[in-house]
DNA sequence: ACCGATTTGTTTGTATACAATAATGCATAC
DNA sequence: GTATGCATTATTGTATACAAACAAATCGGT
């Protein structure tokens, strides 16, 4: 899916509105990394390079280290309540629905950021969550379980135990288990590029 | 400035385009939190309020403090060439020409951005550079001398040195020292929301 | 049969038109 | 004099129209 054209007037007709609006939806995902745009060709799905892959990621891992240590100094009972509850609903929806299982994984650190209370860094966490599972859609293999339900729980009992520290480093040991389920399943990135060109000429 | 209204049809008058024009620029100023916008009810300047000038200067910390501490493991001797050079402009600038000077303070962060590499901090960083600007002219007062060139010179220094803590170190230290001269000049921001609606009856 | 040019059809970029909503001003009542 | 309701104006949101750029296909020449 990734690389795929999106004309306007088809993503249009397809949700009953009019270019005005297909535009400027296309405009803000482009400022969010999600579609690619080049001038007078339109947009695609983006088609993040490796080396963009590990720039989201690094930031991401800036971005979440920086949630997790204002949380471990002000997260009241009723935030860890919600986290535990959302972590629950994660271990429900893993056993039979894999599509909400993948959407909750990636809400569970939305939902963080939020309640750190600056929104400033929720908009930029909620950005490469949103890019970070693009990436994934994109590098990682189908079926890579994504069992990480066990190191939210630890980031949110180091949480709990008030230890900051340890929450950032459960927190950093789970977005390097996810950076690697993604980036290191290929090895290089000519592979897929060259999959794309083929892909190109097929049809 | 900040509070003013920005009537689409005026600035598309203003600088000879259309309405569809604006509107864009519009809706990417208030993606980077430039201008509020209301639905049904337009743009205006966006004027942060303390603690969203606080959520701006903490995520700035926080990216900037890995901006630094990827350059301090990969700086070429071209990088702190034009570092230099640009720390040089500012000095000049700082002499004669009180505006550019302030452009030019800004600019020595969104360089150290994109020297590092990293393609996704450098935007972010482009953004809180552009919101503290704008927070700075609402809450700093008008003659408090931006003397930070120093405090840039002590960032390149370190990181000449190859001494990546104390560059972070420059880094923070120079980064507290501006949140402090805009938000620790005005108390309480009630005093400003009231001469804001003050204003508003005053003409 | 292959290459290049021209022509046809698509798709984007910008401007304009129209409907819906909000802001303003005026008249009237109290 | 102040407040309330209505009418007028301004401004926004969406759709459409048109021009420019691009992509593709057809045609002619070698």
């Amino acid at each position: 899916m990734p690389g795929d054209k999106l004309t306007e007037d088809v993503i249009g007709d397809r949700f009953g509105v009019s270019r005005t609006i297909v535009r400027t939806v296309l405009a803000r995902l482009y400022a969010e990394g999600l579609v690619d745009m080049q001038p007078n060709k339109g947009a695609t799905i983006a088609q993040p390079s490796l080396s963009e892959a590990q720039d989201v990621f690094e930031t991401r891992m800036c971005l979440e280290r920086q949630v997790i240590a204002r949380l471990a100094e002000k997260v009241t009972e009723d935030d860890m309540e919600s986290l535990q509850r959302h972590v629950e609903l994660e271990t429900k929806a893993n056993i039979h629905d894999g599509s909400a299982a993948i959407r909750l994984a990636g809400e569970f650190h939305i939902l963080l950021a939020s309640l750190s209370g600056n929104k400033v860094l929720a908009r930029y966490v909620d950005e490469v969550v949103s890019r970070s599972s693009l990436i994934l859609a994109l590098y990682s293999r189908p079926h890579s379980s994504d069992c990480s339900i066990n190191e939210h729980q630890q980031i949110i009992d180091a949480l709990r135990q008030g230890d900051g520290q340890a929450a950032i480093d459960a927190m950093d040991h789970h977005l390097k288990a996810v950076a690697d389920r993604a980036l290191l399943s290929s090895t290089s990135d000519k592979h897929r590029d060259i999959r794309s060109i083929l892909d190109r000429y097929a049809s």
